[in-house]
DNA sequence: CACTGTGAACAAATTCACAGCG
DNA sequence: CGCTGTGAATTTGTTCACAGTG
């Protein structure tokens, strides 16, 4: 739900779905882990288990790398690997730069994750002198001064930016300045870019949103559930406040379970 | 991306798309910024570019909520307010709990953002004896024995899970076993849960995997363009490994600027 | 015979384009 | 007139179900 599709709006037809996309980590991740149990074959429908998907889904999705399979076999565990690898252009690496060291840069920087997959910490810079030269995941940070020349130096073309939301807009203008061409922005900001430019973003606070509105969800219908077995009209869960006077909702005037 | 949709299959076709509850959270975020700087009302095109949208998409998202809108003038900024932070619940406050207080946890402990709508956390918890009682971010962290306890005392429905990978499953399990029902996974595993449990996930390598997808797609364009200026025949960018014999590409054998 | 690979059916999400209201 | 709200068209994603292959 992150990249805006920025760039080029699927010139030629030929690539592969964003959603495949999406789960070919997902699949990576599962493999790698039959990998090191040293596991030769798996059938879709075990391959689909471990990775949380349905196999019919991936079977398709497979199917936009290629026949990578064997029928009445399943997919050769390495070979697998190496292909998603490549797909996703893990089998070079590429230098990221972490821009904001506050906690959560310093989390990221610890992050053992990253090096694992083709990823590579080339850099931290915080805006503060004070973190200038301190050590972090045992990479010294530098100072935000010197991102335009750390970025040609080291030819990094992902930047993660953990800064205050505040800082985010005009640290992704120097970074892409400098050659940045795809941003994982944990800033709460929208970040405005120019076209060619990819830019994800991860966002704690829009995913507990996500979850409170499934777990209020979950509370009206139990509510509902017993309004009818005791044959009671259900109010919506959370105090509705004064300001609902006479607006029309989705449904006209169903006193609905959900708030109107 | 992240929700796999665990829980009811959408009973009886009342609800608001999954995709419009994901983008309500940007709204909010950028309506209260509006109403924060006294903005009184907004047209959806504005609204839209705060977001990051295209205004129709936004106006479809609205029209699953009500007739919010007055036609001819736009939105008013603090009614909007008020009823999307209603639907998404955020009227209540709800408790989380976090598990796995290290570098991360203690990040997540620390973001503001959290309490700022509707969320407070808790309790901190982890499986470390050394690290109970130390407070992180003014709250004590508190050991995993004592996990039932906490949920149950606090009526926590959501947990945030940031513990080593091997730890999440069965951190899960107690959660949901002591009440939780929605969890939020920073975790790299797929965690198995009941139906009724919702899941999102945050994982940042999967995120810049993606995003090196779409990275090399852009070198393989450069590349294309240049050889079609050129005449060249284009290799596909990273090395392509001893394996790839003879296998069929997704589209037969057409010497492809992606790799096959 | 157990599996993959894939057309075809279906469902969800997005975008278009405009009627209609304030 | 300027905007919202929304049917209809389109695109994207998912699922079904089965033909075909090793």
């Amino acid at each position: 739900m992150a990249t805006g599709r920025t760039h080029r709006p699927a010139t030629r037809s030929r690539g592969i779905p964003e959603a495949t996309v999406a789960r070919l980590p997902l699949y990576l991740r599962a493999l790698t882990a039959l990998s090191e149990r040293s596991v030769p074959t798996v059938s879709s429908e075990e391959l689909a288990a471990a990775a949380g998907v349905n196999s019919a889904k991936l079977r398709k999705d497979f199917s936009y790398l290629g026949s990578y399979g064997t029928r009445g076999v399943g997919y050769d565990v390495e070979y697998l690997v190496y292909q998603i690898s490549r797909e996703l252009g893990l089998t070079q690496d590429w230098p990221v730069v972490i821009v904001g060291i506050g906690n959560l840069g310093a989390a990221l920087a610890n992050y053992g994750g990253f090096a694992s997959r083709g990823f590579r910490v080339a850099a931290l810079i915080d805006a503060d002198p004070a973190m200038a030269g301190k050590p972090v995941a045992g990479i010294p940070v530098q100072h935000t001064d010197d991102l335009e020349k750390i970025i040609s130096d080291n030819g990094v073309h992902i930047g993660v930016i953990a800064t205050p939301a505040g800082a985010a807009q005009q640290v992704s203008e120097r970074l892409i300045a400098a050659g940045v061409t795809s941003i994982l922005n944990f800033a709460p900001t929208v970040l405005s870019v120019p076209d060619g430019v990819d830019v994800r973003k991860v966002d704690l606070s829009i995913e507990l949103q996500i979850l409170a509105f499934h777990e209020q969800r979950k509370a009206g219908e139990e509510a509902a559930a017993v309004a009818a077995a005791t044959g009671d009209v259900v109010a919506p869960p959370p105090l509705r406040g004064s300001a609902a006077a006479s607006r029309k909702g989705p449904d006209g005037d169903v006193p609905a379970v959900m708030p109107a």
